[in-house]
DNA sequence: TATTGTTATACTCTATAACTATA
DNA sequence: TATAGTTATAGAGTATAACAATA
């Protein structure tokens, strides 16, 4: 497991690491959202979240507007340059991947998919409380 | 990922984190060893398996031994103590992931393992060079 | 000179708690 | 009083580089 988490982040750029790509690849499939709702996407807390987006948004490639419903609020955008980036990881990351992978057969790699998410939530419903 | 391994960490008790429990794991299955040939098996650089001896060392779960054929060398040697601990967490582990596992027939249990298996290895062969 | 192992430094990810501002 | 978000602090993981001791 830390192996392969480490080989993942070894195929990111240096200047966005794993956290940060993440919200990247989240508000460009969810478009604006605020802080709140990222963070449960990311399944992490929200002070995780925030400083992942302070990394990206230092860096232009994410904006944090006002929300006009709400003045505690902040609606995350991706910028055009966020979105230039997102595309370099994508598709260094896909290259890669389907490089790696290009000997299984689509239904294997279906398979593992599904039965990762399936281990995922099952683990997850069975936590022990400590 | 990150969501998983959180969820696996929390299985394991507070005095000893998932890098120490495998120093333990490892010492279990293949007996003693060098720190050389540990860090190879956990597949991280010796730096980081040194700092992992060390948290268990410093609890009598394993000890450091000198190596009579190489004085820069010392040979791990797990402890009844550092058994014991072991035995008592693989106990909570295997509980909790059997029970959220009991539902999946055995046939999809190895169909994930092997398929795991089989992506680290694939995609460490091509990680980029960068 | 090369190798074994440790330590110092630094970076990423994570959560909890304290804090500000607004509902 | 409760909620949205930020920041400070701390703990776990990782790697690189510098170092000591020994081959």
């Amino acid at each position: 497991m830390a192996a392969m988490q480490r080989g993942l982040a070894r195929l990111l750029p240096h200047d966005c690491p794993a956290g940060p790509t993440a919200v990247l690849a989240l508000l460009k499939h969810h478009g604006e959202m605020r802080m709140n709702r990222l963070a449960e996407l990311l399944g992490v807390d929200m002070s995780v979240a925030s400083r992942h987006v302070t990394h990206v948004a230092e860096r232009g490639w994410v904006e944090r507007k006002p929300d006009p419903t709400d003045r505690r609020s902040r609606l995350l955008r991706l910028t055009g340059e966020g979105e230039q980036v997102l595309r370099m990881i994508s598709r260094r990351y896909v290259d890669t991947l389907s490089t790696a992978l290009s000997g299984w057969p689509d239904e294997e790699v279906g398979l593992l998919v599904s039965l990762l998410a399936r281990m995922q939530a099952d683990v997850g419903r069975r936590l022990p409380a400590d």
